[in-house]
DNA sequence: ATGACTAATCGAATTAGA
């Protein structure tokens, strides 16, 4: 099973991270908003549990990690052109899977004293250099998953009340544009993909008891290209820990592929 | 209602998150 879970800060949430794990037969977690430089992240503690970490951090902000219990292959940190000044992406390969842990930027407030946010703009250029690096990725002709925080509500489904979200970063119709770009290259949203019509969200805001009220929206996401998709038999979300005490406002989004071991083929023989 | 929470930072308020 491979996991994706926006931590909010691995210093404040490294027990309830290994908690899950210990009660999960997770063997990859993909960690947004780790919040930590590489040096203090808590390395020792996931060898402890069994787990290998490869992670590309800065000061606090973003940040991103995965973790695995199966040997993993660092590929890449940042997606490998200009503007990769924040740490929002990090790639390996474990088996013949290529896996990305990814931390879209929020992009809100959209506008800014009348004209689009610089912060806006950051996300909009960012989307289309990860549609040019996964559509690369795409051309390999190898299972692809692309997991992470990609802060994109994408339909009404995913909210309880979508015209609250209309102009906000994460339904704006430019960001909306971008996220289909993913889809026509050949992704498909694992969890709709698998859950056709079912409501459910992987984040709850801090305030206004949002998570007692249940208005949450779903913004994080497990991505997979077709050599992937033929080979996924679950995604779902676990809520559990959002209501743990000090949680994270992200909950884990994850996804099963058939074989024992994460990414094994099938055992069908011809 | 620009606040409500939570986290990080050379903090005693500000920035950012979504």
């Amino acid at each position: 099973m491979i996991a994706s879970w926006n931590v909010n800060s691995i210093k404040v949430r490294v027990d309830a991270v290994l908690d899950w794990l210990a009660s999960s037969d997770c063997d990859i977690l993909l960690m947004q908003e780790t919040k930590s430089l590489d040096e203090n992240f808590p390395t020792e503690r996931f060898a402890e549990a069994g787990y290998a970490v490869e992670i590309h951090g800065q000061k606090t902000y973003n940040g991103v990690a995965i973790a695995s219990k199966q040997p993993m292959v660092l590929r890449q940190k940042g997606l490998g052109d200009a503007g990769d000044e924040q740490a929002r992406y990090l790639e390996i390969e474990v088996g013949d899977f290529i896996i990305a842990s990814i931390y879209l930027p929020n992009g809100n407030p959209v506008m800014d004293e009348g004209n689009i946010s610089a912060k806006f703009t950051y996300k909009l250029a960012w989307m289309e250099r990860l549609i040019r690096h996964a559509d690369a990725l795409n051309q390999l002709g190898r299972p692809v998953i692309l997991g992470g925080d990609f802060n994109i509500i994408p339909d009404a489904l995913d909210c309880h009340d979508l015209a609250r979200w209309h102009g906000d970063a994460l339904h704006h119709p430019h960001s909306l544009k971008l996220w289909r770009g993913l889809t026509y290259l050949g992704y498909a949203d694992s969890f709709r993909a698998l859950n056709p019509s079912r409501m459910a969200f992987s984040f709850w805001d801090y305030q206004g008891g949002a998570w007692q009220k249940d208005d949450g929206i779903r913004i994080d996401h497990i991505l997979i290209n077709a050599e992937a998709a033929d080979r996924i038999t679950a995604s779902d979300i676990d809520k559990t820990p959002r209501g743990l005490e000090r949680a994270s406002d992200h909950t884990p989004v994850f996804a099963r592929f058939e074989g024992a071991r994460f990414g094994a083929k099938s055992q069908i023989s011809a």
